[in-house]
DNA sequence: TTCATGTATGAATCGAATC
DNA sequence: GGATTCGATTCATACATGA
C-alpha cells in the first residue's frame, strides 16, 4: 500500500507517499503556524487553504450615520509593522506550505486589496503556479457609510498549483452541476457568515472573520477529492475543518489562540457529513440579473441627452452623463423624477418613461430587455 | 491666471499649477511610454488610466528602466529573470506615473491575475494608497474550452492615491445615481468590447484587448472632473482618449506602435462630446454651496419663534432670531443642540430636526432644498 | 401564527475646513 | 500642527418585538 514504486510516482520521480497514520488528522497544533508546519512530512498534503491576516492597517474609529459604532478588526495578530516585516511573514508561511505540498497539491489563499497584492507576487516568486483568480462577490456587504469610495464588496482568492507543469485536481463536472449546467465562474456570489453559522458567545462574535462554509465548501468540492488530506495554517474558529468533515476530507489545523481552538473542537464535533439533500440546500443561485439605469448610459444603449417622455407625452426629462434625469430643476433618478413630475408619491421610471427606438415610442424597460438579452451567455 | 499665490495653494505648500497650455492635450506620444511620460512636467495630470501589459511572454513591450528596449523573451528564460524585469519595468512606469500626478490626483491600472498581484504590490511599494480593487465582471466571457479551471471572467482594476492622506476626486452621488441610488460597489457587471465598439481593419480586429468605453466611463465618471487631464501610458486603440472626449476631459496618450496610433486618432476624431446640460452630474451634498441655517431665518424661510422636532417628536427646540436653537437652559447650532438633546457626540441638524411645512412634517434639509432651488440662476 | 416594524451588525485601510 | 467645529453618511440580513 501507499509504498509500492507505482508508474506514476517513478516517472513523477516523487518519494513514497507519507502514510497518512504519520500525520495529526483532525486535530489543530498549537502555536504559530510556521512553527506548527515544520512539524509535518514534506509533500504529505493535498491541499491547503489560508486565511492570513489581512494587515488592514485601520485608521480611526468608524461611527455609522445612526451613530452607532461599528466593531472593526483591532486584533493583535493583524499588526505588522511595515509592508516589509509583512512580507517576510508571508514568505516564510509560504515556504513551509510548500514543502509539505504534494507535488500535485494546491494552495488556496484568501486576502482583499489590503494583503493579497503582496500574497499574490510572494506566491509567484516562490514558484507557485496561478491558477485561477477568484472573487467573492458578497452578496451583504458592509457599506461604505461615509460615502469616500466603492463599497468593498469583494474579497479575492487565488488558487495555484506547484508549478507551471503540475497537475492538480480540478472536479470540472462537478462545479459544473453545482452552476446549473453552466461552466463555474471565476466570481462566486455567496452571502457573507452570519445569522446561526456565526459562532457566538455572551453575545458577542467569537472571531471577527469567520468565513462562511459556503465558501469552503465550494473550494474543497472543486479541488480535491474524497479522502483528501487538507490543512488550514490560520484555523481560526474551523469552517475548514467543519467544512472538510461534512464532504468526508481529512483536516488538519494550525492556531494559535486557545479561545479559537476550543470554539472549532466544538464545532467541528457536531459537525455531521451531508447527505445529498442537504447538499442542494448548499448550492448557491445564480444571481438575477439587474441592470441599474446608468448602465443603459454607460454601455451606449441610450446617449446622455436623450429625452424621455411620459407614455401620453405630458412631461419629458432628459438623461444625463451619470444616469440622472433633468427636468427643470428636478434632478433624480428615474424613478424620482418620475414621481416628481407628476407629484406622485412613488413611481416606477422604468415603464413610466419612454423614448424613440426603432420607430416605436417604448418603455425604458424594453430597451433593459434588449440589453439583457444582449448579454446573455 | 494660474500663476497666483492663492491661499489654498499656500496653505498646501504646492507649487504652482501647470499651464494646460504646456501640456501635450489631445496627442499621442510617439515612443515608449517611460521616456513620453519623461516629457511631461512635474504633478500636471489629474488621472491615470494604465492598461499595461499582462504577460511576460509579450516581450517585444517591455523596456528596462533606462528605457532600453528589451529583446523578446525566447526558449531560454527563466522564470525569476522574468518576474524581475517585469516587476523592474512596473516600478519604472509607476515611478514616472507618480512623478507627473498632482498630489490630489489617482492611478487606474487594469491586470488579470498574471500580472495584476505584482503590479499591486510594486504600487503600493512606490508609496500610492489603493483605494478600492474593483472587478470588472465580464458579463460574456469567453468560456475555458478544455474544463481545466474556473471560467476566467472578470479582470481587476486598482484605483490609488498618491499617499495615505492624498485627496482625491470621487463623485460618490454620481455613482449612487448611476447605480440606481445604491451605493456603487466594488464589483462592476460590464460586457466586453465587441460589434460595432470593436474596431477591426480587413476582418481582423485591430488590437488584442481593447477595453469597453463603459468601462472607462465609469472610471471617468466617477473620478475625473469635467476638464481634468487624463493620461494613458498603454493608449492602445484610444478607448481613454475617446471616452475623454465624450464626458469633456483633456487626454494625452502614448503609444509605440504607428498601427494603433493611426486608429485610435481615426476613432477620436469621430467621437461626439456630449453637451453641456448631459455633462451635468449630480452633485453631492460636500461639493454644493453651502448654507447657513442662519440665512434660512434672515430670509424668512424659517421664522424665528418656529418649534423643530426630532423625526419622532421626543425633542423639541424653538429658533431664535439670529438662528440658534433654545431647549431649555440648552442653546447653540442646530448641530450642537441636536447633539446636546441625545447625549450624543456629534449630530447633523439639518437631518435630525423637523418642522411642520405645506402639511408635512419635513427635515431642515427639505428647506435648504427648496431655498437653494430658489436661488439657482 | 403570521405579518409588520424596529434594531443590530458585518475583514473598513471611511471628512474637511477652520481656529 | 493639533484641536475644534461643521455637518455628511448605510445595504442586506437576521432577529426580536409587538400587533
Amino acid at each position: 500500500m501507499g509504498q509500492l514504486l507505482t508508474k506514476e510516482r517513478i516517472r513523477a520521480r516523487a518519494p513514497a507517499p507519507v502514510p497518512k497514520e504519520l500525520l495529526p488528522l483532525g486535530q489543530i497544533l498549537d502555536g504559530d503556524c510556521i512553527a506548527a508546519m515544520r512539524s509535518l512530512p514534506d509533500a504529505s498534503i493535498d491541499m491547503i487553504f489560508a486565511d492570513p491576516p489581512y494587515n488592514l492597517q485601520l485608521g480611526g474609529d468608524l461611527s455609522r450615520p445612526d451613530g452607532s459604532h461599528v466593531d472593526a478588526v483591532t486584533d493583535h495578530w493583524d499588526k505588522f509593522d511595515s509592508f516589509a516585516t509583512y512580507d517576510a511573514f508571508t514568505r516564510a508561511w509560504l515556504a513551509e506550505a510548500r514543502r509539505i505540498l504534494k507535488p500535485d497539491g494546491s494552495l488556496w489563499v484568501i486576502g482583499s486589496y489590503h494583503n493579497i497584492f503582496r500574497v499574490g507576487a510572494s506566491l509567484q516568486d516562490a514558484g507557485f503556479w496561478i491558477l485561477n483568480d477568484i472573487v467573492w462577490r458578497k452578496a451583504n456587504p458592509m457599506p461604505n457609510f461615509k460615502g469616500t469610495r466603492f463599497t468593498n464588496a469583494h474579497e479575492t482568492l487565488i488558487w495555484a498549483s506547484m508549478g507551471e507543469k503540475a497537475k492538480y485536481t480540478f472536479n470540472y463536472t462537478a462545479m459544473k452541476t453545482l452552476n446549473d449546467e453552466l461552466q463555474m465562474r471565476s466570481d462566486w456570489v455567496l452571502p457573507i457568515c452570519g445569522g446561526q453559522e456565526r459562532l457566538r458567545k455572551g453575545g458577542h462574535k467569537v472571531h471577527p472573520t469567520q468565513k462562511p462554509e459556503s465558501l469552503l465548501y465550494r473550494v474543497m468540492l472543486a479541488t480535491t477529492k474524497k479522502g483528501d488530506v487538507v490543512l488550514d495554517p490560520f484555523f481560526g474558529t474551523g469552517t475548514t475543518g467543519a467544512v472538510a468533515k461534512r464532504l468526508g476530507r481529512e483536516w488538519i489545523g494550525c492556531e494559535r489562540e486557545g479561545l479559537y481552538r476550543d470554539a472549532a473542537l466544538e464545532r467541528i464535533e457536531a459537525a455531521l457529513p451531508l447527505d445529498e439533500s442537504a447538499l442542494k440546500i448548499m448550492q448557491s443561485k445564480r444571481a438575477a440579473p439587474k441592470v441599474a439605469f446608468g448602465t443603459l448610459v454607460e454601455t451606449g444603449w441610450i446617449a446622455p441627452g436623450t429625452v424621455l417622455t411620459d407614455k401620453k407625452r405630458r412631461f419629458s426629462a432628459s438623461v444625463r452623463a451619470d444616469g440622472s434625469l433633468l427636468n427643470g430643476t428636478l434632478t433624480g433618478s428615474i424613478h424620482s423624477v418620475g414621481a416628481g413630475v407628476q407629484g406622485a408619491p412613488s413611481c416606477n421610471g422604468w415603464t413610466f418613461w419612454h423614448l424613440e427606438h426603432q420607430g416605436g415610442w417604448k418603455p425604458l424597460d424594453a430597451i433593459r430587455q434588449l440589453y439583457l438579452l444582449s448579454t446573455e451567455p
